[in-house]
RNA sequence: CGGGGCGUGGCGCAGUCCGGUUAGCGCACCUGCUUUGGGAGCAGGGGGCCGCAGGUUCGAAUCCUGCCGCCCCGACCA
């Protein structure tokens, strides 16, 4: 049993905390709101920008760097999104400390504040923008297609590690067009991009959609997104790709001779994911044993581990682990052998489970004798054991199988997950006895949005994609509705 | 910023109401022996400005005042 890890059925949100401490993920830091990534943690995040990264460059954008600092004067330039972000910026006020004038300490030098204050970037948009309206004149210069790995801070009041955190790690992704309808092909090429990385390599199902005006992004025309389903029945929003039309281009006056000699505003976009991905892939998967990671994302995918009475026993052990370890390599599988004589099998088989490493090989005396290992995968429990010959193909096709098995768990899940209700009193009764997905008609107005919102906490979550208009009435005002919205209580 | 809870070895806690031995327990850590197919056992050992600052008292982890920090619930948000 795993030492002091909450059950989910108990206490959901605890299991969480203690799981992503417990796992070597990330813990708290000196500063509120933050978090320290820990070395575990972040090679997962890495393998997850590894692949996105990729991706990225695959459908022609290239990395950029800017800076963390953006004059005060740029966010009031559209004026949504200062509405949007101007509550949870950080300022720079000063450049300079001094020695307290008691020598108790370190204070701000009133000398040293700066002539303009600086915020620290809780998104790119305005730098960047100001920096386009250099680099585009014509329309050669287009299309623009940027992306950037960062931090950003966003003040908020009350954070989880990786679900929210004051700062946190993403990328965002800006582009620029000659057409608007360049520039929307584009905010759904990305959405698509995301979309098929949390499915195939997250092993994560994702409903597409829009959302509707007060969930949208501040300064955006349309923000597509992709929602996801934890297994407490909560929705999180996975990742962002926005369509800002020419509201950035009129705030910082980006313009682009067309080849018919005309001046154009260009066309934006913008797309995001962040560290936010690693909250839903631990809440997604994981059980009261621990972490369980689908192979793909998982730093280490095998650990071989040695039972062993004497050092000859671990000689002989060694011998058949690295033969393993080289045959799995040739297959391109990540896998370690845990050889440490300080903590025991049985300590080990724990430890791992909870880290979620997929595959756990564990070799002794009697594996020695029979020509034989015992093989374990993490997200079954199921144990088998076979001879030492089979044992990488049939590792390679357990990781592949497990990739799959996990999604279509958690695809099962979501899907059994999505209720319709035709009431507003089924919407309360679901929202409260089985939670995840609701699908109603919505009448379309903020109005009735917020009214859903305040009475049971469920946001619209998106108006999804790819699904025809289906006329019905608003189960909360009975006026006409062209088609049904996800709600859901949201992470 | 409102409501609630909590600050005691690295971690988790007891002790605080009702002041008085040397501040205790579990985990972790160190040493030794025995162990090793699901978080080993025994023996020995190290580690504490009891959140901070004042006050009351012969005497404060314990009572009083002020401050600081953290967690949970709300308002805000990816």
């Amino acid at each position: 049993m795993s030492k002091g890890l909450p059950k989910r059925s108990e206490d959901y949100s605890q299991w969480y905390n203690e799981l992503v401490k417990k796992a070597d993920l990330a813990e708290n830091s000196p500063v509120r709101g933050c978090m320290v990534i820990k070395p575990y943690g972040f090679a997962v995040w890495e393998k997850m920008q590894a692949i996105l990264d990729k991706m990225f460059k695959e459908t022609g954008h290239s990395n950029a760097y800017f800076p963390i600092f953006i004059p005060k004067s740029y966010l009031s330039k559209e004026a949504d999104h200062v509405e949007g972000f101007a509550k949870e910026c950080a300022v720079v006020t000063h450049y300079r400390l001094k020695q307290a004038d008691d020598k108790s300490g370190l204070v701000v030098d009133p000398e040293a504040k700066l002539e303009e204050e600086l915020i620290v970037r809780p998104t790119s948009e305005t730098v960047i923008w100001n920096t386009y309206k250099q680099w585009i004149q014509s329309y050669r210069d287009l299309p623009l297609k940027i992306n950037q790995w960062a931090n950003v801070v966003r003040w908020e009041m009350r954070t989880r590690l990786f679900l929210r955190t004051t700062e946190f790690l993403w990328q965002e992704g800006h582009t620029a067009h000659a057409t608007e309808a360049e520039a929307k092909e584009e905010t759904l090429l990305m959405l698509q991009v995301y979309t098929d990385f949390v499915q195939n390599f997250m092993a994560l199902p994702v409903i597409q959609g829009v959302k509707t005006e007060s969930e949208r992004f501040a300064g955006a025309v349309d923000t597509y997104c992709m929602e996801t389903l934890m297994q407490d029945g909560k929705a999180l929003q996975a990742g962002t790709s926005h369509f800002l039309g020419q509201n950035f281009a009129k705030a910082f006056d980006v313009k682009f001779a067309t080849r018919d000699g005309g001046l154009e505003y260009v066309w934006g976009t913008s797309w995001g994911v962040s560290t936010r991905l690693m909250g839903a892939l631990i809440m997604a998967h994981s059980d009261d044993k621990g972490l369980v990671l689908p192979p793909r994302l998982a730093p280490k995918q095998v650990v071989i581990i040695p039972i062993f009475k004497n050092e000859d026993e671990l000689e002989a052990i060694d011998a058949v682990a690295r033969g393993i370890i080289g045959q799995l390599k040739e297959l391109n599988i990540t896998a370690d052998f845990d050889d440490r004589d300080t903590q025991k099998p049985g300590w080990k088989f724990a430890e791992y489970e909870l880290k979620g490493v997929p595959v756990r090989i564990a070799i002794g005396p009697r594996d020695l004798d029979n020509g034989t290992v015992e093989l374990a995968r993490r997200d079954t429990s199921e144990k088998i054991s076979l001879s030492q010959q089979e044992v990488a193909p049939k590792v390679k096709y357990i990781l592949s199988e497990m990739q799959d098995s996990i999604y279509k768990k958690a695809l099962k899940f979501r899907d059994e997950h999505i209720t319709t209700v035709n009431t507003f009193d089924e919407f309360k009764q679901v929202l409260k006895n089985k939670g995840g997905f609701i699908k109603a008609h919505w009448d379309g107005t903020a109005e009735t949005e917020m009214r859903i919102k305040e009475e049971t906490k469920a946001t619209i979550r998106c108006i999804p994609l790819n699904q025809g208009a289906k006329a019905g009435s608003c189960i909360y005002s009975g006026k006409p509705s062209v088609q049904q919205v996800y709600f859901a209580k949201a992470y």
